[in-house]
DNA sequence: GTTTAATTTAAACAATTGTTTAATTTTGCT
DNA sequence: AGCAAAATTAAACAATTGTTTAAATTAAAC
């Protein structure tokens, strides 16, 4: 489906209300006054609510995939590997936060099933990734054996994630003023941090 | 307030269907059809929908607070310690798992606030434990200096999270046939792998 | 310039939402 | 048993929901 830029313009307003209030939250009302748009557009150029998201979906997909295979050919050890794909991915991530976000926790909550399976094609080409520069590292004799690499993208994302959706709690215990200040320090502190600990798991003996 | 066992009930079916579906995906008809009571009886008894919400965060807030005092007189290393501290931790959230979906994925996007202090209140109080523990552990020469103590939460709950709400894929790529091996993983595998994680960190010099 | 198609609009639609009403039933107390 | 309070009910309420209609406007094609 070709998209026009008022169409484009629309899923990018229903984006954000999605990301911020949740699907039911948000109206068609709520998006066609944010778009600057008449209600009934919405089912002209989409056919209904539902099937705008949908669109959203499909339309920001190619966002998400994430091109990891370039990190091999580069002369870098295990170490700097695993720096540079968290930094990439925690990266690419940060910029899809608000489809992130809907994917994540709005869309595992549907009642009718939606596409997830080009989503999760995508995050099983990224665990095939991240394993094989984890078996490089094993086979230099840098990193354990026996790693469970299923379980290190949930502590990638999960640290990401549970710091970005707790905003209000850390703005408080970190002291941030501005939007800016919780933005770089993921960027910065928080990408540092889960690039440390998954390091440090990798060759970590019990 | 006193809450008698219907409205004990009533708690229970709205909190259950406020994490599966979200609060505003869920009418009060869908509470009180479950519940097996009158649509009236939601306004009799708690006043609003919205102040249904607050009276469930107040009740369940006691299972909430996790004390985690007691671990500071056993005679235990302070990698036993932390070992302790997530098996406590992660068990306690995964009781509550519904709750915190609440109250992290859907109230942090409430647009009339909500009384997120009590829960504010409990995480620092939990954060000071957790710091305690590791302080210890940086006096005895066992773990790293320079530890954000502030992000180690982040992992560990955020890898639970993760988990937890991409269930559907990890069902997938980990075969899972049933909740209960579901279950089971959270409670064994996942739990060490978040142990595994933080004791690695914590030892761990760049 | 006329015609055709695409876009945009205000209004209406039926369904669902949270809440209230007023009547009825149940309960607890003396 | 008699009475007052509490609990429960079906019905109605107005507001909001997603969607459709049919007319009006704009753009494109010839």
């Amino acid at each position: 489906m070709e998209l026009n830029e008022k169409q484009i313009e629309i899923l990018s307003v229903a984006e954000k209300l999605f990301a911020e209030k949740g699907f039911d939250g948000t109206s068609v009302r709520d998006i066609s006054t944010i778009a600057d748009i008449n209600v009934a557009m919405i089912s002209y150029y989409f056919g209904s609510k539902e099937k705008l998201l949908e669109q959203l979906i499909l339309f920001r997909m190619q966002d998400l995939k994430i091109k990891l295979e370039n990190l091999f050919n580069e002369d870098l050890n295990p170490f700097e590997k695993i720096d540079q794909f968290i930094n990439f991915y925690i990266q690419k991530v940060d910029e899809n936060r608000h489809m992130y976000k809907i994917m994540h926790f709005e869309i595992s909550s549907r009642k009718r099933a939606l596409d997830m399976e080009g989503f999760h094609k995508i995050k099983k080409s990224n665990l095939i990734s991240l394993t094989k520069i984890i078996e490089d590292g094993q086979k230099q004799n840098v990193f354990k054996k026996n790693i469970n690499v299923a379980l290190i993208t949930p502590t990638i994302l999960g640290t990401y994630f549970h710091f970005y959706t707790n905003k209000h709690y850390f703005d408080d215990i970190l002291n941030f003023k501005t939007d800016l200040e919780f933005d770089n320090y993921i960027k910065n502190e928080l990408t540092k941090h889960i690039q440390t600990t998954i390091k440090a798991l990798l060759i970590y003996e019990n």
